[in-house]
DNA sequence: TCTAGCACTCTCGTACGTTGAGTGCCAAGC
DNA sequence: GCTTGGCACTCAACGTACGAGAGTGCTAGA
């Protein structure tokens, strides 16, 4: 692509600022009082068609002003825009809304609804996937009723888990302890997917000579761990209500597929698993996802971490007329403060270095 | 009030019906068709200026056809409307859904799940509040890094509370264990309240004297007591895009309210709180919720209970035109089925008698 | 290369007439 | 005394027409 003339560069920059502000397509006349160059409308309009054949901007029609394209987004945001940091007063009021105390499930839904109180946007969490990289902290066996045990697995990361399994016959509390005490012996400290390894052996070769606390143990945790959904992983949606403000989204059938896609989850995690990889913000821009329900949406998102550790995504859903410069900074501070919360290893919780 | 003609119930009757199907005013000529009997439009014209002056229909204006107004629905619902019961297929099916080796908070979520599904609105369910009414049952602690410890506390229902408290030193896992083992010894059977409350004496009269493993049970116990969440309930919502199929919540301004009243839950549990007290359905017509937001929905509810005691509600929120004769046993079985599945005690997981 | 001017286009809001559904009332009929 | 057909009336909804306003593209001149 032939590179703009930073006079193109300015009124695209501007128009684009213009549109996010007001929601309505900006005219040559308008454009050329805002934009800090002193051209007249009629210069503007030339450089807008140049704009226009470009791809970056368009007209809804004829006699309407032009508004940006997906296109002229990426080029907005890619090599215009000056994210604004936050200023530290506001870091500090978001940290002081991480509780340390709370344990990681309250965590994630306090970023959710942190992001989308302070961005006036809808708010995503993708809860870390409880799988083989988390390792084994502790199980307990707790009968509640005739042949109903309750069966409490810990991460090492503070994740509960919980099934209730049925057994033939009951159990006194003591022999119940006695098994969680071998089972928490012998893999406390293992990653999950050696644990369960180890469970498969073990059922393979139980034999009558096996101990019977031992067999006890085993028999009921690999039940645990066998009925455990493959639930693999969950999504957090907060403030979708935020998205009815805006008028372009006024489209009640469009409106309905992605509120409906929020509630499906499935596609949504899907592609936010795409962000993971990369570190630091990643924006979609309308078709840039290639999931329909967010044809006309954008998704800003951020990985966050635990002890250094990919596990997760967070971010917001708005418009695609959303402003960049302050949601930008907003994700990536909330993921950054989510995983110092979640992060209470030796390292202490530090925000690491800036990496957008 | 005087009561109504046969004639003018078979009217009324025949005009909801029409027009929760329809979602259009009906006007005398339709009516005078699919009313059983055989009157002219003309005379269907002086019923409906009968009913119109009693208050339970209206026009929306002059020459449209006629609307129920929320005197009228509860005229219907309360003295002319059958119930069809689901047949016993359709029963099974949902029983089918509800698997009792699922956690409560499990199964409620597929309560609230399957609410909507059927019924094709906003389903409701309210978590019981974890109170003093609850025996608790079991408290695990499990240290997950320096100076935090997780701890667990489940009630005799099978719900698991979890907070994390910090604290100066590290303990051994087996020093852990013991003061576990201790407390649940001491408190296990004990409802919550009392265990507070013994708690708050234990601190109190806490001596050097006292036993460390004691000491140490009793305090880290009162600190996740104390730091428990004033959560006391929550509500789960499933299917509120439902509600967006719906040409009269089609105001965006309306919906908005709506769906900030989902998110903010509040109000909308205390207002659920009010069916708690009756047992079977109950319904909310309207403005008869006293509730804003809702002024142009009705809520169908229903208790549910564990082992006989009502410890939450359930239900559904469309607008005031839905189709309460298939509403009101979905509700109604729904409630049967979460209670028996929540259930295990010694009764086991029958259906109780109808209670409607 | 920029600018002023001008004709053109298109949306939006308002006004207006038409249509159709439905009503209220009245007088005739059973 | 109910019931019914007839009739004038009302009102929302729809389509058309039209002016105002905003913005454009193009061209000629600075």
């Amino acid at each position: 692509m032939t590179t703009l003339s930073t006079r193109a560069e300015v009124l695209l920059k501007t128009l684009i600022e213009r549109y996010i502000a007001e929601g309505q397509p900006v005219g040559s006349r308008t454009l050329s009082r805002h934009m800090g160059l002193d051209l007249s409308p009629a210069t503007v309009r030339n450089v807008m068609a140049d704009l226009e054949e470009l791809g970056l901007i368009r007209s809804p029609h004829t006699s309407a002003g032009r508004v940006p394209t997906e296109k002229g987004y990426r080029v907005f945001i890619d090599t215009l825009l000056k994210v604004k940091p936050l200023d530290s007063g506001e870091v500090s009021k978001l940290r002081c809304e991480f509780d340390p105390s709370h344990d990681p499930q309250q965590l994630m839904e306090c970023a959710s609804h942190m992001l989308s109180e302070v961005s006036r946007l809808a708010g995503l969490v993708v809860l870390p996937r409880r799988d083989e990289a988390s390792a084994f902290r502790h199980i307990d066996f707790v009968q509640l009723s005739k042949g109903r045990i309750l069966v409490i697995i810990v991460t090492q990361d503070g994740q509960v888990h919980n099934r209730v399994i049925t057994t033939e016959r009951d159990y006194e509390d003591t022999e119940l302890s006695r098994a969680a005490n071998y089972f928490n012996d012998t893999y406390s400290g293992k990653l999950l997917a050696e644990v369960k390894q180890a469970l498969v052996a073990e059922m393979r070769e139980a034999s009558d000579d096996m101990q019977r606390v031992m067999q006890l143990a085993v028999t009921m945790a690999s039940r645990a761990f066998a009925t455990e959904r493959a639930e693999s992983e969950d999504l957090l949606v907060s403030g979708e209500s935020n998205l009815m403000d805006f008028p372009e989204l006024g489209d009640m059938r469009k409106l309905r597929r992605l509120f409906d896609a929020f509630n499906t989850k499935r596609d949504l995690l899907q592609l936010l698993d795409q962000s993971v990889r990369a570190g630091g913000v990643k924006i979609f821009i309308g078709s840039e996802s290639r999931y329909e329900p967010l044809a006309d949406c954008s998704l800003v998102t951020a990985p966050y971490t635990i002890d250094g550790q990919i596990v997760g995504t967070l971010g917001v859903i708005g418009p695609t007329r959303i402003a960049y410069e302050h949601v930008i900074p907003i994700v990536d501070i909330t993921a950054r403060l989510l995983s110092s919360a979640l992060s209470h290893g030796e390292r202490g919780g530090r925000l690491e270095s800036p990496g957008h």
